[in-house]
RNA sequence: GUGGUCGUAGCUCAGUUGGUUAGAGCGCCAGGUUGUGGCCCUGGAGGUCGGGGGUUCAAAUCCCCUCGAUCACCCCA
């Protein structure tokens, strides 16, 4: 008999943790937990929830991203179906902006702040903290180019870690510049790397050409070590960028957010500019980025708006987030307790629970009892796996009497109540 | 796509220089207590030792192939 396991990189979320291989998928209630703050923190930022589709057109994708980036070329979930070409979307901030435009979401005046929950799909070698189908929450702030909206894209996603009880987590920020002060410090760059290319790793050395910017968030130590004298975009980015950049630091320190400037910062996707900044935290290996993002002026006009509009946001990876939550040690909220387990000795009180369940139900109670027609033991046994507050034990003898024998399962206490009395005992 | 490590029960793992019917702890089920959970005691179920091939009188153990998992590179959340 052929048996069926889930797909690399695909993981079941179950009601109690469990461990997938070497890595530990959270219970759904951590789950349920980390989406709660990020409703709860959204709420208080003003931004209201969008969902998107899963498949999205593949040409928004490769425009929004870039064409020519690794996610593109590699690592989509892409198909084809009559004429029209589907992606899983690998990310999120492609198909909001899309949306934005889509519903003229510009014309409801002011800035739009849009914030999604969702799974996102690249087809990756799985690791730790890296999935094939993994989930991401972010928000997109747009319409607006002040640094406050930068800064609150930030705070948004600092209040959720901290709502969570994180602690170990590092806050890098770093300014990309406009488009026009790139190319500028790209030729620098290339200029200063390439009379040592020979010392460089191969993908380093292709870089060189391709996307240079990428060499300076090498691992290697070694190209760090290269890199320690290498020109700093910080030193060609404009003048309104920079001042832009300022903003953005003083606002970040009046809300008392720390961070750290890395000059060094850049990122994966092509849409950034200006502002890019990216939370770490030190517990999870490899894959230590817990969330991402910057801004993005440039992405409007790639995916067909007329205008630009200019936006900023962030994109965090659920996944890890969880990961860094166990690692920290926050369980999250305890697991849910049945209010009543109800105990059945013979046919007649087995006939009777089925009943008794629905009309405490009806009362707003957690009810639970044994589908199976067991032992007394064996139903107190669950009754306690269940973590039950209260176990009401009906026999032949409390039905005829219109009773239970209602036992408290942490004093062990126990007294007869009258049915329809129960679930002012419990609730009490 | 590339490299390292590892595949024995639901989980965590033992298993000697190849040698009878493959083990433990946890978990699960039942009994000890014919109507009372947790603790304790006793018993039970549960394995094609990842799969295929080879060497051998004999393979969980040695060899080859294959599949899978995992960590890392790359990239990103």
């Amino acid at each position: 008999m052929k048996t069926f396991k889930s797909i690399p990189g695909t993981f079941d979320v179950l009601p109690d943790g469990h461990s997938s291989g070497g890595d530990t998928v959270a219970p759904s209630r951590m789950w349920r937990f980390l989406e709660s703050v990020v409703h709860d923190t959204m709420a208080r930022y003003g931004a209201g929830e969008i969902r998107t589709p899963i498949l999205e057109p593949t040409d928004l994708i490769a425009r929004g991203i870039g064409a020519l980036s690794d996610i593109v070329t590699k690592e989509m979930f892409a198909f084809e179906r009559g004429s029209t070409h589907y992606v899983m979307r690998p990310e999120v901030t492609a198909p909001v902006m899309r949306a934005y435009l889509q519903h003229n979401l510009a014309q409801k005046g002011g800035t739009q702040r849009l914030y999604y929950i969702g799974p996102c799909f690249r087809a990756e070698r799985p690791q730790k903290g890296r999935y094939r189908q993994f989930h991401q929450f972010g928000l997109e702030v747009i319409g607006s180019e002040d640094a406050r909206a930068d800064a609150e894209a930030i705070a948004s996603l600092r209040d959720v870690l901290s709502g969570l009880g994180l602690q170990q987590y590092t806050l890098r920020i770093n300014s990309l510049g406009d488009a026009d002060s790139r190319p500028a410090y790209k030729q620098a760059l290339v200029e200063y790397l390439t009379p040592m290319a020979d010392e460089l790793s191969d993908i380093s050395r292709k870089r060189l050409e391709s996307n240079p910017l990428r060499i300076l968030d090498t691992k290697s130590e070694k190209e760090q070590a290269l890199l320690k004298d290498a020109p700093l975009l910080s030193d060609f980015i404009d003048s309104e960028s920079r001042d832009h950049h300022e903003q953005v630091k003083a606002y970040l320190s009046d809300v008392g957010i720390d961070f750290v400037e890395d000059p060094f910062l850049v990122r994966g996707l092509d849409y950034y500019s200006r502002t890019a900044f990216e939370f770490e935290s030190p517990l999870l290996g490899a894959q230590s980025s817990i969330a991402g993002g910057g801004r993005y002026d440039l992405l409007s006009k790639e995916v067909g708006s007329k205008q630009v509009v200019p936006a900023v946001g962030f994109a965090a990876g659920m996944e890890r987030i969880l990961l860094a939550c166990a690692a920290e040690g926050i369980a999250g909220p305890e697991a849910a307790r049945v209010d009543v387990f109800l105990v059945a000795l013979g046919d007649a009180a087995i006939d009777w629970t089925f009943g008794a369940a629905s009309r405490l139900r009806a009362q707003n109670l957690e009810v639970a009892f044994d589908l199976k027609g067991r032992s007394m033991k064996a139903q107190m046994r669950e009754a306690n796996r269940q973590a039950a507050r209260f176990v009401a034990i009906v026999g032949d003898d409390e039905l005829a009497a219109g009773e239970v024998q209602l036992k408290d399962m942490e004093t062990g206490e126990q007294s007869p109540v009258r049915l329809e009395n129960i679930s002012d005992r419990v609730k009490a």
